[in-house]
DNA sequence: CCTTAATTATAACAACTGGTCTATATATTA
DNA sequence: TAATATATAGACCAGTTGTTATAATTAAGG
């Protein structure tokens, strides 16, 4: 792995875990064990530039997970059960919302045009890979959209919500709800 | 208002809008116009108990807020539709979530037990909210109970990616399909 | 009015922050 | 091998942060 690339993941996790305001630039150098120097001279825009592509590399990872789930099963019902109960499982095996969740991030940086926007993508982005698998399922495509939205919205929710109670569980009963509307929307 | 209530209000307006992390004592003093040895003499503890205080309050006004929402319809079904276009309207005119979400605030006091306690207890009072409300128009304790995390999960969810995105009117889009999930478990 | 209590004022402090700069080390190229 | 390009090392910087301490001012009580 790069020094670059170091810089990027150690970023990544640590801003994902405690935000970004909270991760200085000395810690990720000390954990990602890469030089100072380095930190200017691959992102010399500094901070910000870094935090741009700490949200891609997460963003990127989230979704890689997200479109695994979705490919596991024919049904998009069954593949969001899936989806929760992995991320149930990383959240509790870590304590932590990294590569699951980018809401801390994306909460703390809505004044800065570059980084909202790259957050939006993403949220945008996730709502589509679930839009698309509803309407493989048959699902109208107006509906798909409104569940995808739902959907994506329940999974950033849920993730803030069990990270601050640390219930992982609650997930799963988050997940068949949505599988019940899910099946609700299928065609018959 | 005495010194200690706007240093509270401020303060809780702040956090929400922009952390914890991104708020001094410095902003938050100059915000409220009151003198920063008020400040040690009322919140002795520092910048942690303010925060405690700021959440109390925070959550009281939107447990407030949810409460009106909840009461303004006997089905409950649309009192989440009025609170939701509430949420939306809020958010449209403000572009800050402050009265609407603890979830930034949550997300960043995850390793400080006294306020990661204060923000579960808050996220499990609205949950008990959603939950009385459903019981209250016949669902099943159980139902009602599942049902009340997802609106929960779905409202901070939805909230973040709003504010992400700057666009409130994807709330309503949640909210019609929760109404949907809502009035398919209420007793015929 | 005097005494006591509450509140305010503000300087000082250590620690942390992101950034700059220049010299040096290492890698690459011809 | 020497020259050039890339990457590293680390000291330094100004600004910000939350906290402490002490003196002064104001408010309350007898």
């Amino acid at each position: 792995m790069s020094t670059r690339e170091k810089l990027i993941v150690t970023a990544a996790t640590l801003f994902q875990r405690q935000g970004v305001r909270a991760t200085g630039l000395a810690e990720i150098l000390k954990v990602s064990g890469t030089p100072k120097g380095s930190l200017y001279y691959y992102f010399p825009k500094g901070k910000t530039e870094l935090i741009a592509a700490a949200i891609d590399y997460a963003g990127t990872n989230i979704k890689n997970h997200v479109q695994a789930a979705l490919a596991s099963e024919v049904d998009p019902a069954k593949a969001i059960e899936r989806l929760f109960s992995e991320i149930a499982a990383h959240i509790s095996e870590t304590g932590h919302l990294d590569n699951v969740s980018i809401s801390l991030v994306a909460l703390e940086t809505t004044d800065e045009p570059s980084l909202q926007q790259a957050c939006t993508r993403l949220f945008t982005e996730l709502e589509a890979m679930y839009t698309a698998k509803l309407e493989a399922s048959g699902i109208a495509s107006e509906a798909a959209a409104a569940l995808g939205q739902l959907i994506q919205a329940a999974t950033e929710g849920s993730c803030t919500i069990v990270a601050t109670k640390g219930q992982p569980e609650q997930l799963l009963v988050t997940a068949r709800l949505l599988q019940q509307l899910i099946r609700a929307q299928l065609p018959a």
